[in-house]
DNA sequence: GCCGTTTTCGGCCCGACTGTTTTCAGTCG
């Protein structure tokens, strides 16, 4: 069976888990999760990596001892130091570390103390008001313990961009409005445009009389306050979102903008950039000594160490800082670069709107094409177009586009992909529309080498101009398909076929990581909406910050080209 | 456990808040 990075990645994770319960050196379990987090970064299989030989220890945070066991895991199967470590530390145990106010050395002198040795024991100890005895805890810290019991969720969640930001801007646009208050930036992984957000983190610039926190921890929407202190304050929402709040001066709204948009890795290793040059970095400025040389905007705190300022949405310890370093920074693609739509659906299928009034909307949009690409019959659900309702549809778009000025309407599709990897309309009638959309929308559970054959082949179809929503995934609802990514772009570069970035927030796919991959290999990509009402237009700003994330310029998008060339690009 | 333009040993980002203890350890971001 292949072995996978996230197989090898959760394995270092757990291990780190049970070695910080241990108490081993904190060193060495972050140096478990750096390996972890590389291996999940990876652009390509570390198994071929080991099958060809090549030397693992090229890879950041992988030395000698953690490539030793990537290869055991990928020849076989298994991890021995895992094994052992969890017969010395009972499993259960990893849950209650996960407890928040439960570190290492809580949950080591609980299990020692008390005998805990999973949730359940955990939950009879502080009911049997045990915890409070031992030294370092006390009543105040067993409450705790029994409120994170009694409210906990059903492990990590995650909240999609979309929803936390319906959340975070009127509570910033809030914060606003307090006495004193200068500026209030979302932070954290909201100002790098993750995909989903563990919590919101907002800076706050304000005079030092300004009532800021008192208004925040007082906010109708906050459920629980965890924290509240001079110049910071953690609530939790009644959502269940948890909020930070950071306060500093604004002569170093920078620094602190720096440290609270992270990635924690990014930031790791800037300040280590700036320890090399005798310099301080923290989230009020850059010190040499005690004198503060730099702070109030991020790009002097680059600078400080020698960078261009690096764009939020690259911060996450990918190379960002070595293409900083030498100048290569890509010039990331904007909204503003965006001609047009290619991914759209009308009430022809299961859309809300019909194609005049999709394409009246682009045209408010600015953009200068739209293509109507419904869904082909496979899709019931969704009334699906056959042949022959297709090919009507066509000659209604063509008397429509003759008919509107300053948008051209494409004609299109989004044709099913059948389990066998052949499209669910003849080619025919694909060879009369401008562009044809390929896409997966059952059978998603094909096994790898299958659903990847599939694929390839149904981009062998020179009708089939664009890959859409590649792998199918919904964000925290459905997997992607067990899809060979790294074959299915390789193939894109080969055969000229187009890979979507689907913009729906629930879909992003490709994702951030697959989008760089595609840019690396040279493969253009299409960022669409897959609108399906007018208002869902709005989409292509999520999709946008996505490709951002991939490294994306405007010259790997199609729809950043004039018509013209376009129409030649999409001629394959 | 990783890593190296002060290196193969001795470092490893840096600070706020809480609770318990009375000067600070533990946890978190």
């Amino acid at each position: 069976m292949a072995i996978h990075n996230s197989d090898i990645a959760e394995q270092f994770d757990e291990i780190a888990d049970l070695l910080e319960i241990q108490g081993a050196n904190a060193f060495r379990v972050r140096a478990y999760r750096t390996g972890a987090r590389t291996l999940r970064d990876l652009p390509h299989a570390v198994a071929a990596m080991v099958d060809n030989g090549e030397d693992l220890t090229e890879l950041p945070g992988i030395g000698e001892d953690l490539a030793a066991k990537i290869r055991e895991v990928v020849v076989t199967g298994e991890l021995s130091q895992l094994g052992e470590l969890e017969r010395e530390v009972p499993p259960g145990l990893v849950e209650v570390l996960g407890i928040a106010g439960l570190g290492p050395k809580r949950v080591q002198a609980l299990h020692r103390q008390l005998g805990v040795d999973n949730l359940d024991d955990l939950r009879t100890a502080a009911e049997a008001g045990q915890i409070r005895t031992l030294s370092g805890f006390g009543a105040k810290t067993e409450a705790n313990i029994r409120h994170e019991l009694a409210t906990r969720g059903s492990g990590e969640k995650r909240t999609r961009l979309r929803q936390a930001e319906e959340v975070a801007e009127p509570l910033a646009h809030s914060l606003r409005g307090v006495d004193g208050v200068e500026t209030v930036t979302i932070a954290g992984s909201y100002r790098r445009r993750k995909e989903t957000v563990g919590d919101l983190d907002i800076l706050v610039t304000c005079r030092a009389d300004s009532p800021v926190i008192e208004r925040f921890v007082n906010h109708e929407d906050v459920r629980h306050v965890v924290s509240k202190g001079e110049t910071r304050s953690t609530v939790v929402l009644r959502n269940s979102l948890q909020v930070d709040l950071r306060v500093v001066a604004s002569a170093a709204r920078g620094a602190a903008l720096h440290y609270f948009t992270g990635s924690k890795a990014h930031n790791i290793h800037i300040r280590r950039l700036g320890q090399e040059r005798g310099l301080k970095i923290n989230e009020y400025g850059v010190f040499q000594g005690t004198e503060r040389v730099a702070g109030a905007t991020e790009a002097e705190v680059y600078a400080r160490v020698g960078l261009p300022e690096i764009p939020p949405e690259l911060r996450e310890d990918r190379g960002e800082i070595a293409a900083a370093q030498a100048g290569t920074l890509p010039d990331l693609i904007t909204t503003d670069a965006i001609r047009g739509n290619l991914h759209t659906h009308t009430t022809a299928s299961d859309g809300h709107a019909s194609p005049r009034q999709m394409a009246e909307a682009a045209r408010e949009q600015g953009w200068d094409y739209l293509a109507i690409s419904d869904h082909s019959k496979a899709v019931r659900v969704a009334n699906g177009l056959d042949a022959e309702r297709l090919a009507a549809q066509i000659d209604e778009i063509d008397a429509l586009d003759a008919e509107l000025k300053d948008i051209t309407v494409l004609k299109a599709c989004e044709v099913d992909i059948l389990e066998d990897g052949r499209l669910d309309l003849p080619d025919a009638v694909l060879a009369r529309l401008d562009l044809t959309l390929g896409a997966i929308h059952s059978h998603m559970s094909l096994a790898r080498e299958k659903q990847t054959a599939r694929v390839l082949k149904a981009m062998d179809n020179p009708n089939v101009s664009i890959l859409a929503h590649p792998t199918g995934r919904k964000i925290g609802t459905r997997e992607p398909c067990a899809l060979d990514m790294e074959r299915v772009i390789a193939h894109a570069a080969e055969t000229g076929c187009v890979l979507e970035v689907n913009a729906q927030p629930d879909r992003l796919d490709l994702n951030d990581l697959h989008c760089r991959m595609a840019r690396d290999a040279g493969v253009r990509l299409a960022i669409g909406t897959d609108a399906h009402a007018k208002h869902h237009f709005a989409f292509m700003r999520d999709g946008v910050d996505q490709a951002r994330r991939g490294w994306v310029t405007p010259a790997d998008v199609i729809n950043t080209l004039p018509l013209g060339e376009l129409r030649r690009t999409l001629a394959r």
